[in-house]
DNA sequence: TTTCAATATGACGGCTGATTCATGTCTTGG
DNA sequence: CCAAGACATGAATCAGCCGTCATATTGAAA
């Protein structure tokens, strides 16, 4: 919720000039993170914006154009939230592969500390496509950067860091949602030293020394 | 597109009676599956979904309740679609190190062709939330158990399915969607053998044989 | 051939909710 | 203190489209 006073930080060209005008915006903005999230962009009312933000609708069309446009603004900002707060997390950690299983930890947390967020965010994917291509691209590359310079430091097997950061980040997405969302009541250090052993040693068994993938017994 | 007729074996209980009626269900679900993949939820019309069908809006009517209850007729049909497509591939795999790969492939290949399928489930995320759970439990339920079995089989190492099945899919879903719908001219091979790989083997350097995720030098 | 349940039709009622606009009230620089 | 821009107001406008209904047609069983 009082995270939202981030928005402070995130005012664009076109922001208000004066306090009073600031405050409103960002007012408007924390009302619109409730409304989107506990009801989706569709059944969300501009009305419904404006009575949590305790102003009148016309107040809105001062601030934003329309209803996407503050729809997108909101998927920057919490693009630019949420990558930050993994970065601290992970920044903490002694390897990549200590890494990976933090940067889960960490952002199902963060999921299970912003559920509104998580939907506004999927919801842009039919809302506003750009902006959620833009926002997934932007973790994309975050990672893929990461897995460069782990693999450059000799810490894990050199491979495709494109294709292997898209995995990683689907399979944080979807244990988001299961375990951030449906069933917030696991527990998480579980989860993440289960992945976490997955993402680092694979399925195969220990011991066989088997690194190919062709021409089994049978 | 044909594969809707498919449909043919999953009339419900409140099926049309007649041959005629039959028919026009079926044109009309294939229609359907046309304006919601092309417009999304929200933007399709029903009037959309009737002139493709060739029908006046009324019949529509006749044989659905609503504009949600044929969205979620569309949802159980397409997981029956996907499941039964991808279990036919993973069928023929040797081992189930192998089957992850070809699952995958199987997978971005089915996403490519079928990419209204694939945008009329994510919505189902919003719009019958209860038809997207289910969807994807199901899959999770089969890639369990596939799982369990290789496990018995001592073919993978034991470990927490669920956890690990819930991470597969969602890397499997968002390759999908990077490499099915965004950018569908890489080449499928490579990434499902580079993803393969990371199933297998994980991230780690093969060589220092290390397991524990715990105390590194440094 | 007759009958009637199943199926088909499409104009229309009704509601919702985004956006506009004409009109006020602040706030600040000079 | 006084413009003049910035900001606030909310009733009114306007458009879209879901779902209903009274009526017509079909086709298969009797």
């Amino acid at each position: 919720m009082n995270h939202l006073s981030h928005f402070v930080h995130t005012l664009p060209d076109t922001a208000p000039k004066t306090a009073r005008g600031q405050k409103t915006w960002v007012r408007i903005l924390e009302a619109a993170e409730q409304e989107f999230g506990e009801k989706g962009f569709h059944d969300a009312a501009i009305t419904g914006i404006t009575q949590r933000a305790g102003v009148a609708m016309g107040t809105f069309y001062v601030h934003f154009k329309s209803k996407e446009e503050i729809f997108r603004t909101l998927i920057v900002h919490m693009g630019k939230l949420t990558r930050s707060w993994i970065g601290q997390r992970v920044a903490e950690a002694p390897s990549r592969l200590e890494a990976e299983r933090m940067g889960l930890q960490a952002f199902i947390e963060f999921v299970r500390q912003h559920k509104n967020l998580y939907r506004i965010v999927n919801e842009a994917q039919f809302v506003a496509p750009e902006a959620y291509r833009d926002y997934y691209a932007a973790f994309s590359q975050a990672y893929q950067r990461r897995l460069d310079e782990a693999v450059g430091r000799g810490e894990i097997e050199p491979g495709n860091n494109e294709h292997r950061a898209w995995a990683l980040i689907g399979a944080s997405v979807f244990l988001g949602q299961h375990y951030g969302i449906w069933d917030d009541s696991v527990d998480l250090q579980d989860v993440t030293s289960n992945v976490g052993d997955l993402i680092v040693n694979g399925l195969s068994r220990k011991g066989d020394g088997k690194t190919d993938n062709k021409g089994d017994r049978e």
